[in-house]
Order: C-alpha cells, then structure tokens, then sequence
DNA sequence: ACCTATTTTTAGACAAGCCTAAAAATTTTA
DNA sequence: TAAAATTTTTAGGCTTGTCTAAAAATAGGT
C-alpha cells in the first residue's frame, strides 16, 4: 500500500513524539508538531488506523504499528541519508540542511537509498549525530544524556542535539559546542540552570535551555 | 510565485511539445503527453494563464511565456542534473534514471541544483545526449538529426534519443547503438524505412521506427 | 457552404487535506 | 465529586486536481 506525502510526515512525526516523550502521542502534541489544527489530525488519524499503520483509539492517544513504525523508520533513513549527502558532498553546513532534506526523505525509491548509503560508505551517524537506521531498518541507538544531567567533574564527548533549529545550531557553531568536542562539568549553577563546562582549555557558561538540548557520549 | 508540482509538470510538458513539435499546444497533445483528460488539462491551462504563465486563448492551443519558459527550464535543468548524479555517482544504468529524476527534479532549492552542477562539473549533456542548460537558463543545443534524414554515405556520431522510454533504451544497449558511436549510411531501403548502417566495422538494420528516434551529428 | 467528425470547453462531482465552529469526552481543581 | 478547563472529535466547508457526460467550437470533406 503507498502512502502520500502527507501520511509520511504524520508517521514520522508520531515516530519522533513517540521516542522522544515515550507513551502514546495525543492529538494536540501531532498538530503542535506539524502546524496543523487538531481537527485535521484528527481526520488524519482515522485515515491512518484504517491502513492499520497505527494503533487508534478515540480520545486516547496513538501508537505506531509494527508497519507504521517501519515506514518511520525508512523516512528517518532517507532524511538522515541525504543530510550526510548534502554536508559531505555538497558543502552544506550543518544547520542548512534540514527542510532540505525534509524534501528529499518523499522521493521513493529503496534502490535509490540503497544505492546512496554505499556511495556516502555506510555513514552511522547524520550530520547532527542522529544514528542512521540500516537497510533492515535497525537503528543502534548510543546512550547519550543532556548536559543538563550530567554531574560536576564528569567527562563526556559532544555527539548530538535534540533541536535541530537552524538557530541553535549556529549559536553551537559559533560558540564551538560542536560534535566531538570533550567537555567536563565545572560546576552547575542551581538559580538558573545553567553550567560552566571545560572545553577545548577555556571555560564557558551553558544556559539551561542549550544544556537541555546538547548531548553527550560519557 | 510558486508552483505546484503538477503545474509544473504541465510547463514541461508545453515546453518538450512546444519544441519538439513546434507551433502552439493543443489541448489533446497534452492530456495524452500527461496521461489526464482533456477537461483536466483546460482546466489547468486557465489556472496557468492566470498565473501568466501561458498564452492561452479558447480552442486556440497554448504557449508559454516568457516566464513560463524559464520555469522549465529551470525543470529541465534540475531533470538532466539528477540524471547525471545517479548514472555517474551512484551507478544507474541510462534506461533507469527517468522515474526518479521525474520526482527528484521537484525539489525546489537553487542553491541545492547549482552545488550539484558544481558536484558534477558542470555537465554538459546527460545521460542520454541531451544538454543540460545552465543556471542561466541557457541551452546550448546542437545539431542533431535523425538517421531516417541521413543519406547514403553520410558519416556522423550517435549524439541522442528522442524517445526515453526504458524498452528504447535497453534496446539501444544490447545491440550496442550507444551514445558516442560513429556510424555512417549504408542503405536505405524504401520499402520500410529500414536503414542499413556501418557500425563499429560490422552492418546493422534499423528499422524505421528506431531510425526516426535515434540522433546523430554530424 | 453544409454536414460530419473531432477537439475543446463547460457543468457537476469526487478524494485528499486542510480549515472553523460547535459538541462531546476527558482531565483538573476545588 | 461536581464544576471548570482542556482536549478531542464531529459537522460542514474550502481548494486543488482529477473525472464523466454533455455542449460548443473548429476543422475537414464534398
């Protein structure tokens, strides 16, 4: 059975919600993420549990099926793909690349994906240190935490963001938070959450919000 | 002002008749060229006449503006690019190609297109011989006729296709008529259109049909 | 010039995805 | 645990791009 455009950015995005915040997705949470009225999700929803690509339940929130998460999945693959694609072969920064890809991700062809992971050799990880599914749709996710939770004098490597804006990830660029970097806590600030961490011999303030959305390899 | 895909679809398609067959457009020629019915496409010739992108008068057949003569152009350009990238980069055989480029040219970023000509070295021609304009939108075509308007004793090389479809092309493949080769006029048989020609030191016939699809320069 | 065949357009409908407004269900709060 | 707030669904509508059937315009043959 094919799926449209439109259904594929419905998986994906519950995909992502599911992962992410764990648990069944509710209605607002889905339209919130793609900028569309409940009411349209709603509609969505009905579509997608009659292809049986989830679990639906009035008023109780939705799931994925063994089949809509596959599907998510193979979108993630072709998305994260074709970043690596458009960074490594095309010069495109980091923080350029994502609604790009958003395009590309639709286009269907298994070959055509196949084909490209061998041409970028079998890239494990996007340009954002997001994990690229295989061709079975296996995904080996790395245990990774927020430097929000880290502990003062712990040690970690900067290996992926959990918010791909193109505006945090140039104040990463500029500031040098970027992937591969060692850190350590030098101290973490109770008032307002932010963190003092060593990197590259300096140290440097990390407000709350950027320690929530920086993520580290210990 | 944007297009959608399907208006697009239908610029490239006034463009490759309007060249191919030269003069205006008629309403039937596009409907068969996009597999629509005729109500479809008048419909859609009114909304592209609105957007000034066609000349469009009442039974009168079509033609594109200015406008909508580099909006496809710009499609064509992105069509040829793509094409190289997966015969060259990721190995497609020239017959396999057409689909995909078909979604892929869709993607809407100039940026994207002008780093890939740059990936690809500026190329001039695609796969399949036809030449790929440049961001300017300027086509360098060359002279190219067919081999049924060849005489008996003229020389020339295998330069293009006029017809893209996979059974042409695998056809050229296996019996080795591919882009490059010198070939010159035997004979040709009135009777059929047959033509007899000298190629890579041996005779070959080409029916009439093939003759009528195949271009040669001179 | 007229009648016929063909092409093109109009009219009315439908599916996909979206919307707003209002109703129903669920959750929160006191 | 009942009222209030929030979330979700239903109902009805809109746009895009398609369709079929029927009407109108054009082109061709004699």
């Amino acid at each position: 059975m094919t799926t449209s455009f439109t259904e594929e950015n419905y998986l994906k995005t519950i995909y992502h919600l599911n992962t992410d915040i764990n648990g069944t997705v509710s209605t607002n949470a889905i339209s919130e993420s793609l900028h569309t009225k409940a009411a349209s999700v709603t509609d969505m929803l009905k579509k997608l549990a009659d292809k049986e690509l989830i679990n639906y339940a009035k008023y109780q929130g939705v799931t994925l099926t063994e089949i809509g998460k596959q599907k998510a999945i193979t979108i993630i693959r072709k998305h994260r793909l074709w970043e690596v694609f458009l960074v490594d072969k095309l010069n495109f920064k980091w923080d350029e690349v994502h609604d790009l890809a958003e395009e590309l991700e639709h286009i269907n062809s298994e070959i055509l994906i196949n084909r490209l992971d061998e041409f970028l050799n079998f890239p494990e990880k996007d340009p954002h240190g997001d994990p690229i599914p295989d061709k079975n749709g296996i995904l080996k996710s790395q245990e990774l935490i927020t430097i929000a939770k880290m502990n003062i004098s712990q040690h970690g490597k900067i290996s992926g963001v959990r918010e791909h804006s193109k505006d945090f990830l140039q104040y990463l660029e500029k500031t040098g938070l970027t992937l591969g970097q060692e850190i350590h806590i030098i101290d973490k600030i109770t008032f307002d959450g932010a963190v003092i961490v060593g990197i590259n011999q300096k140290e440097q303030t990390i407000s709350r919000e950027v320690a929530k959305n920086l993520l580290i390899s210990l």
